[in-house]
DNA sequence: CATATGTTTCTTATGTATAAAAAACGAGGG
DNA sequence: CCCTCGTTTTTTATACATAAGAAACATATG
């Protein structure tokens, strides 16, 4: 019933582990490996024995070496390491955000399962993750009630990003000098410059690169609230974004220079400069969000 | 496999109004009563057979009238009438609140629901709608990590709360002359005064008196994300000074007097001593917690 | 024909089942 | 003994089943 993604994500690892190493080198231990690829050792065992059987692995008694390279087309196709509850994700955000759910559309959980071609029980736990982030509703007994993507829920959403925001930005400011998120920072204001130095090939890296950023100046004053509400912002822009390509380019230049200000403005401890900077920044995400959802 | 615990309580719903009926008077038809009780004819259809089938109701052709007043007894018991969902709810809360469940426990699905006696599936339902209250985190593949009621948590909460509630008391000060909720403010001074003047019999029903004030304050300039922390805070006083009734009395009393305080500040619209009230009445409900996690 | 009741269909709440993954247990070897 | 590997037990992810409840449809009655 449940699914093997696990070990096909595992096994897709394994096969770069191994590109590493050499023919007839020995592996890794079991609980070696099992560090390495992040999963239990029952998986690492079962990845081992699957590449035994396809000649890739040689088993010995009490060693392994490897028996010949993996080829490429071996590694199982990036869907098939996605477990359930994540395709349901994406194909929830799908319908959500292209589809023609418009603000109050009832949302039935077998609907959707049959929809999406899961069972019941997964959709409900996926909703039930969901409702977090303020976009869907519970009825006693019955449905869902869908809020809409509106412009009222991208209000809402950027009144307490400024509050918060404006707070770590303030706390990162009150730093001493000797911290080590100085350093931090410059390595932040490079990546920024280096991305702006080639922004026409690569500026769909920018998405990462702001979470990052946001995700350091939260940070230094950790608040489980705060990162808890940073997880709605990242799911906005990820998904959001990814059906509205429209001016990404031009979009994501904008936002690389604001980030670039409030840097600076960190640097000058200079809590006006930095209260405008940061400000400027989220006045200009906000007006972005609002003229996309329009 | 369903409960039926709707059906028990809209059937003890019932008793209360047919209480307000007398002998032989007929009854209001099933969509009116359907309104009343907030269930679904179809539950509205069970609950007048149960009745019938006691002699409480009496059903001739097309009509339905009062045969016998119902006897307390009838009633279904409290804990028949609450889903399982809530049973597992309360469990939980008590496991963690007075149990010896310390900080970095592992939660384990399976052992809770044979613990609780439920389903694994339901426990599980639980966990993920309780993760936002940001007391447990989710490991991949694995378990739940309890992450403690503990101090840090408090002044996490805290730091929110009081950004949350600075931003509404000073939006509530801004409302024009005319607006109803300084009607509103007036009658939770007399709700307040009340209670105040009957404190040593009625200190119980602060909490939610507490509830409803600062939802009255933040429902001003509603914001939905701000909405869902008020589900946090409320859970936690809630639960946690069920099982901590130390000091309840005085407690509640000096609440009382701070929200009077507020009340007055909000009442003068100056913004310096909203904030001064504001921040006086959170500063002494989080050292109230503090003293109580220690 | 509008409203109330009877009937049928669909959905949700909750239990059970099971393969995959994790964890615990155990035995040898350096 | 500590580490590695083989084996067994436990837990999680997911599917499926079904009674309770909601909603839709149909019929009757004033």
């Amino acid at each position: 019933m449940r699914t093997d993604t696990t070990f096909k994500r595992a096994f897709n690892d394994m096969i770069d582990i191994i590109r590493t190493l050499d023919l007839g080198e020995e592996l890794p231990s079991e609980n070696a490996l099992r560090a390495q690829l992040g999963v239990s050792r029952t998986t690492v065992r079962k990845v081992l024995a699957g590449m035994s059987a396809r000649g890739i692995i040689i088993s010995e008694a009490h060693r392994r070496i490897i028996g010949e390279q993996p080829r490429q087309i071996e590694r199982y196709p990036k869907e098939e390491t996605l477990a359930i509850s994540e395709q349901v994700e994406t194909s929830f955000m799908e319908w959500m955000l292209r589809g023609d759910a418009c603000p109050g559309t009832e949302i039935n959980e077998a609907e959707l399962a049959r929809k999406f071609g899961v069972a019941t029980t997964i959709v409900r736990e996926f909703l039930n993750r969901f409702q977090k982030y303020g976009l869907i509703e519970k009825r006693q007994n019955a449905g869902w009630v869908f809020k809409g993507f509106t412009a009222s829920f991208a209000l809402e959403l950027f009144e307490i990003r400024e509050m918060f925001e404006m707070r770590s930005a303030r706390l990162f400011a009150a730093l001493p000098d000797g911290s080590p998120v100085w350093k931090q920072i410059q390595a932040m204001r490079a990546a920024h410059l280096e991305l702006l130095a080639d922004i026409d090939a690569r500026f769909q890296d920018f998405s990462e690169l702001d979470s990052r950023f946001h995700r350091l100046i939260t940070a230094v004053a950790p608040n489980r609230f705060i990162e808890s509400f940073q997880d709605v912002i990242t799911m906005v822009f990820h998904y959001h974004y990814q059906w509205n390509k429209r001016d990404e380019r031009a979009r994501n230049e904008v936002a690389i220079r604001e980030h670039l200000a409030l840097i600076e403005a960190l640097e000058s401890r200079n809590i006006a400069s930095i209260d405008r900077a940061c400000r400027l920044h989220l006045t200009s995400a906000r007006e972005t969000l609002l003229r996309s959802i329009a």
